[in-house]
DNA sequence: GTTGTGACACATT
DNA sequence: AAATGTGCCACAA
């Protein structure tokens, strides 16, 4: 058997994260096995292979806001895709404070 | 096989 | 406090 490539990691780890909740590319990377696949994460998102599947726009960076780079049909698209599923976004920004995936919620 | 790049994160200045 | 530089890993040429 041999382990799921690193991508399937993140991958598998994207398709985890709840709606209306949103995760940074380390927490992913941690999640996925290995917290430096920050950078990785995001290339791996940047392929995307399977938009439906894999929400990327659930995925932020460290500050909570998109990347510049995002607009993967519309920067404003994935705003409208945030609010959909119950995320404030400013700008582009979310308030990880209240929106940042975590297993251990209160 | 080596070099350069990249949708990040952290440390230091 | 903000800005800059460095480190990390994987993929493309």
């Amino acid at each position: 058997m041999r382990s799921k490539n690193t991508y399937e990691k993140i991958y598998d780890v994207v398709r985890e994260i709840p709606q209306g909740r949103v995760a940074t590319y380390g927490q992913v990377a941690a999640l996925a096995g290995n917290p430096r696949w920050a950078r990785v994460v995001g290339y791996a998102l940047h392929v995307n292979p399977d938009p439906e599947g894999i929400p990327c726009y659930r995925v932020v960076n460290r500050e909570g806001r998109l990347s510049d780079a995002f607009a993967f049909g519309g920067v404003n698209r994935q705003k409208l895709l945030l609010e959909a599923e119950g995320v404030e976004v400013e700008g582009n920004c979310v308030k990880l404070d209240k929106y940042q995936w975590k297993k251990f919620v209160f």
